[in-house]
DNA sequence: GATAGGGCTTCCCATCATGGGAAGGTCAAG
DNA sequence: CTTGACCTTCCCATGATGGGAAGCCCTATC
């Protein structure tokens, strides 16, 4: 089948299934006489795989290693699940962060007015800042 | 002072301050004989309060908006709450959007041996993405 | 005065995953 | 033979940031 009907079949776009072939993610396909790439079922299962993989937030390089994986008949599970633990751990460090960041938010909003005035402690707590990163010593005047 | 003394007194990298000066986030500064930025107490405070509002995971577009009504006296601070809630709706979309991937990733993981043997139910899961977005039609034996 | 080091300038490139679009070849149906 | 739907490659854009090169400027040291 060409790329259009592979798209269709894994919901893959076709530009991602040619971006993808192109970094190596998959391998190159057989070829048309006519130039079109010709994928089969397997490369559709393959693209599926992918697919799902990045709906679970794998990047396209950890989705690499799990497809190396997945294709290799004698991988040991726990390869995988190393691959698995670690994303859950990104995932929730990134979570946490949003998490603080809402928390933050919601406390400011909810001290808002929200009306015609314009005093608003979410611009205030902007304003403030006290200090760079972690460097004290107000120096200037 | 000049831009390496406004990156340390703020906390937004050298490269970061021209960039924003770039895109028109904020206004060009003055310049010395030397073609050196010059960069005021008051430049300092608008980088703080762009890096406070990065650091709450306001875009730069949005961070704009802030600073604008932040410099505009004139504001009705509902329209400045309205840019908070949107943004933590926006958090809080993404945050059960991985939410939803952790715990999937969880479950596959906790039912994944992660011993020397190849039986994965995570690479199952992966494998198995029966349909595509949303068009069944299992057709091709 | 010469030189070394550090700061500044601009300009280009890379990231990550994806989409948009142009220019041109190919094919099937009408 | 034309039309339209495919396919090809190539370039550009996103958002926010960093890296680095080439070259200018200033200061401190020899």
């Amino acid at each position: 089948m060409n790329i259009g009907e592979a798209s269709k079949a894994s919901g893959v776009s076709s530009k991602m299934i040619r971006y993808y072939e192109q970094i190596g993610l998959i391998h190159p396909t057989a070829r048309s006489d006519n130039n079109y790439r010709l994928y089969t079922q397997d490369d559709v299962h393959v693209l599926r795989f992918i697919r799902r993989a990045r709906s679970l937030g794998f990047s396209l390089e950890e989705t690499q290693k799990l497809l190396a994986l997945w294709q290799d008949k004698a991988r040991e599970s726990a390869a995988v699940k190393e691959v698995a633990t670690q994303h859950i751990a990104d995932l929730e460090r990134r979570i946490a962060e949003m998490q603080g960041m809402v928390k933050t938010l919601k406390h400011l909003s909810h001290c808002c007015s929200g009306d015609g005035r314009p005093d608003c402690p979410i611009l205030e707590d902007l304003a403030a800042s006290a200090a760079p990163p972690s460097s004290a010593t107000p120096s200037n005047h």
